[in-house]
DNA sequence: TCAAAAGTGTTGACGGTACACCCATGT
DNA sequence: ACATGGGTGTACCGTCAACACTTTTGA
């Protein structure tokens, strides 16, 4: 018997910061108080390892992801001081711009954080560890599913998709070629509007969530960068 | 508080069949008494959840595998009758002909089975569903990690290499492409021993795990096919 | 000598990178 | 007018699928 804890890695994408955040908690309890640490809380009897995510996600922070995808599970012996509790850690994505500043809370204490902050200072358990686990599926599923449209707001340009990428993969995209690759895809639903940038105006697009699945029903993988 | 269970789907290969197979046990006790199920059993207190899996499987199967990987956590509630039982489930690898017949273990009652046997009868628990996850992730992982030379004896053909891919993947692939692209990826050592096959006998190969660990250090992601 | 697998060569189609180039707008 | 990002066109180049071909063996 042990005690079973879903813990959740939240990315947030200011597309105005052109920045990747997560979210994090301040521990206001031992162990490891005062230290940054992941939102989470113990599964209920009842309810499912994921039903348990989401609602420990949106009492701590309010937040209700637009996606949420089982990551790992962390089960060393002695990752928590406290005895054996094992950890099934997620990863859920959000447009951080719905959600600042959190609203008032269980605990309004979470908050977005530059992923670069977290290696300069100590995180409670392993959820370092989990962190970066985190960081690499994200990295490695942006390439082929569609995990990008879901740290946007539901309208943007493609620029802002573009910078999305390269935010997340840490590289320069040709602007050209991106925007040529995306559309091919055709994931793309035109919305016939247009926002001002301050230049030349750029077109704003949805994702076309029925043409998504339609397409990866019928057996086909995309490559999106 | 609840049971954590690890679970494992181990993956055969036998190249003279040229066939892929699972390793089942045949249940003797309620319930889902006389089903099928997968090997596993209930992590220990002081243990990680891989250390479990590794020791239920020797327990249950007298196998070693020589790759072993965490797949998924099941936990729906009502997943087992008995109560809460939370499975965190593995896939395995192995070369089937090292481990026929298993030898006299605690449980003599495994076997290998080929993997369309398994839609044909009642798996107990839901082990199909991770059988299934652990088949689309084994076909998943093999285009870009070295899971098929696992699936194999030490020394190979890469006639046999093709095989299994064919075999994982469910088609054929070009030999003379094949042999291409995986000589290419300079993973395969040569012994310099030739292997009789009844016509022109072929050069014998190696896995060259050190060169394939430097290269993905090096941040080089291969495409085997 | 023939069949079959091992292994090599070649070609043509395709796709993507890199870059040059227009377009539309605010200042 | 011009700077800047939005958006389009294109030419080169590498890669790979397809398939012909040679080699080596057992029968």
């Amino acid at each position: 018997m042990a005690t079973v804890a879903a813990d959740i890695v939240v990315f947030g994408y200011s597309p105005e910061e052109v920045t990747l955040r997560v979210l994090m908690i301040h521990r206001k309890v031992p162990p490891f108080k005062g230290s940054l640490a992941l939102p989470g809380g113990v599964v209920e009897n009842d309810e499912s390892i994921e039903a348990a995510a989401l609602r420990e996600l949106e009492e701590e922070t309010g937040i209700k992801p637009d996606f949420l995808e089982q990551l790992y599970t962390f089960g060393e012996p002695d990752r928590d001081p406290r005895g054996r509790v094992i950890s099934v850690a997620h990863y859920a994505l959000v447009s951080v711009e719905r959600f600042t500043p959190v609203a008032g809370t269980d605990a309004a204490d979470a908050d977005w954080y530059p992923i670069e902050d977290m290696y300069t200072q100590p995180l409670a358990f392993d959820h370092l560890k989990i962190l970066e686990m985190a960081l690499d599926r994200l990295r490695g599923k942006i390439l082929y599913a569609p995990l990008g449209f879901d740290l946007l707001p539901k309208q943007f340009t493609i620029t802002e998709l573009r910078q999305v990428y390269g935010t997340v993969l840490n590289e320069d995209l040709d602007p050209g070629n991106f925007r040529r690759r995306i559309l091919k895809s055709k994931l793309l639903k035109p919305t016939g509007e247009k926002r001002a940038t301050g230049y030349k105006p750029a077109c704003l697009y949805e994702f076309d969530e029925a043409r998504y699945e339609k397409l990866s029903k019928s057996g086909w993988n995309i490559e999106l960068v």
